[in-house]
DNA sequence: CGGGTCATTGATGCTCATCAAGCACAGTGG
DNA sequence: CCACTGTGCTTGATGAGCATCAATGACCCG
């Protein structure tokens, strides 16, 4: 149980070989060409961001775009005294703070430790207005969020303690799916084996709970057999169609 | 105040002078030009909705987007047990189920009385890849509606049904703001009046609250001298910098 | 008039936040 | 090597906030 997660953290330092870094150099996922990414990685600056940092210092996201070369970071909306929602997670490869996107006062913070490249806002807008395609493509991936969003809003507009946990297994398999050691991509793991990155205080900011409210729903879905623990951080989806009736649709 | 509801309601159903047939020849507020406008106008059929009333006949909103010239809309999203959230309200002039938008099953219901162009998606998705310039400018308002969203996010996920009201009316005074019996937009009436054009319960399904509570809240805010009723649906902001505070930002 | 929708208000109870205690583990410095 | 401290997680006890159920009034329309 805590070789697991000794191991699962091993995995999170060693710059691990299959994922993201090369993945940019193929281009960003599906969002950039290689050659775009050559573009855009020549007018940016590199940085790492250790886990609980804020990417940018500071209100520099005007001025800036991240692109996110490895692991995840937390988009959140702050309130005066201190009450968070995180209004979006996002995984390398992806992009920050979408060019011509209008201010709206976020914090972005890594979860995980992490690699960027932030890119001058106004340099990288240049170059999409002079690239019809890509600029079609961020204009999809600008659809795509804001119907996950919607999504989200739901979940938090009317579903309960248990329904919103439930959902958010079932949204994180797949986007989380556990990497055994040493392996490529989720080989030898039992399928719907998930890593979450996020602690229970940042899944609660995500789904408008408190830490303890997530830790026991939890225990709950745990106790009815549809999930299973090795690890504070690593589980096992066990009944999927359970999981789906618990989320509520 | 009997009498300003009938009035109210009686310029609701005659097609007003002012407003958002003339903006759509003008060209749907700032999105569209007039060319534009003629252009998709000419590939859509016109139609008039009831309140209440589901858009389109279903699930057409995979074949067609909607241009709404006149009227308010909501547009939600369904769990199987019949909960629903709002997750965006539109006012003419605007635009529904973006060209590019991915399915999304969402419900578009008229809010008032409606005029519509349905518009057929697959022709106006061309039209947008012609114009370079249309194709930004609907970039541009995806990424506002995302903003939008997250701030809806912010609200839904962590404040309570006091905050939430009083960030509704904050949001909505100028958005719907009351307009004077025979008279062009706005002049005449006590400036900070607003005209909601939502019941209770759809502002509860907006707030993810239920419409006791909204009734509730609003009468809270109004023995406390924030707000004043002429009517259920006619409310005057007295203090909006105390209605600030309560909003919790 | 009767039936429908919308709104208000009261009584009650459930869900989830809050407060609090304790455990496991990692890192630090004596 | 072992306190010492800090962080993350779990679990229990309590109470607040909001949902639910119910009754009533205002208005509209056929």
């Amino acid at each position: 149980m805590k070789q697991l997660a000794q191991e699962a953290a091993a995995i999170n330092k060693a710059s691990p070989p299959c994922p993201t870094c090369v993945e940019w150099q193929c281009g960003l996922g599906s969002l950039l060409t290689a050659d775009e990414s050559r573009q855009i990685a020549a007018i940016s600056t590199r940085r790492h961001i250790t886990p609980g940092a804020e990417l940018m210092p500071d209100s520099d996201l005007h001025e800036s775009c991240v692109a996110l070369l490895r692991g995840v970071v937390k988009v959140s909306r702050l309130l005066a005294d201190g009450r968070q929602q995180i209004v979006s997670l996002k995984a390398a490869p992806d992009l920050l703070g979408a060019p011509f996107a209008p201010p709206g006062d976020v914090s972005i913070r890594a979860v995980t430790e992490a690699e960027i490249y932030c890119v001058p806002r106004h340099a990288f807008e240049s170059i999409v207005l002079q690239n019809r395609s890509l600029e079609h493509r961020l204009h999809l991936r600008a659809l795509e969020d804001l119907c996950e969003a919607e999504t989200l809003l739901l979940t938090l507009g009317r579903k309960t303690a248990r329904e919103r946990i439930a959902t958010f297994l079932l949204e994180m398999t797949g986007r989380f799916r556990a990497v055994e050691a040493g392996k490529r991509c989720g080989e030898g793991v039992e399928p719907g084996t998930l890593d979450l990155p996020l602690t229970r205080a940042e899944i609660g900011d995500f789904l408008g709970l408190t830490f303890e409210t997530v830790s026991r729903q939890f225990a709950a879905l745990r106790r009815e057999g549809m999930i299973e623990f090795s690890d504070a951080r690593r589980v096992l989806v066990r009944d999927r169609t359970r999981l789906r009736v618990a989320a509520g649709c």
